[in-house]
DNA sequence: TCAAGAATGTAGCACAGGCTACATTTCAGC
DNA sequence: GCTGAAATGTAGCCTGTGCTACATTCTTGA
């Protein structure tokens, strides 16, 4: 459908929707690239315990993502991501640490900073991170 | 299962798909709220517009939140909340307005902070809904 | 009044993303 | 090299949330 003779307000609703849609993907990919980087490799089993879902969640979940050409998988090689997962894994590390980096700056603590940024991480238009820079630009400075 | 043996990370992601869980339930009580307010009654029609979603799926999203004691219909009385649904409901309003002052007064266009404001919302601890008023306060002032 | 159109509801489908139970493969330590 | 445990994969189930097609009920204007 994709229509956009939608009212606005459902254009921001439908707008959710296909953030949730690629919520999943840019969190799986971005703990991948995490554990490829720290440990050369990324397991089934790591990726359960990040999520705290079953392992069957994580091997349908990376079939998915394998399906989307975000990442391939083989018996000896583990998984790797393509190049287009790559990209998406290192933006979405960026816009995550941001965030964290945002809330930190409000005042949030730590710890409630990394829960609140893992989902509104997936909800924000460039025009907001801009203005999430820009704060904390000031904050730093002056 | 709600192990709180879980791994940090894992309680984090964990908490967000709770999140999820109550989303649509927050912006459809929220949604009915309004209408009513302003129009003495709920249509599912109305709220189709809104969602921009199927009748049907609309309908059975009302299902749910009926099962869930958030709302009752009935032919003749339409949609109605219930208690619970008309305190989530205020709750949902309250704090979708919030989120939105917030990023206006961060310096993001009305739109945009509509926009994004229709996802983050359900994502944010008391922790962080302070720390947005107090930024709204001091920028409010001096 | 009654027929057309609007609104609502039902049947039946798809897919994502959870799960348990069971099967197979891989890997370490003896 | 063998064996038991860890890791991975498969089968089959559930629920939520989307859809189209068809059926029913309500409302309204000629
Ligand atoms: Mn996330
Ligand atoms: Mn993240
Ligand atoms: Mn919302
Ligand atoms: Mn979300």
């Amino acid at each position: 459908m994709a229509d956009d003779t939608l009212k606005p307000v459902a254009q921001r609703h439908e707008r959710v929707r296909r953030q949730h849609n690629d919520e999943l993907a840019e969190d799986y990919v971005e703990a991948i690239h995490g554990l490829l980087e720290e440990n050369e490799q990324a397991r089934v089993t790591d990726l359960q315990g990040i999520f705290g879902v079953s392992h069957v969640s994580v091997i349908r979940a990376l079939d998915r993502l394998e399906a989307r050409g975000l990442l391939e998988r083989s018996r000896k090689e583990g998984i790797r991501l393509s190049a287009e997962g790559q990209q998406m894994a290192q933006e979405s590390a960026r816009r995550h640490e941001l965030v964290v980096k945002f809330l930190r700056v409000l005042g949030v603590s730590n710890t409630r900073a990394e829960a609140d940024a893992e989902g509104i991480e997936h909800h924000l238009s460039e025009e907001t991170l801009r203005a999430m820079r820009r704060l904390i630009r000031q904050r730093e400075r002056g």
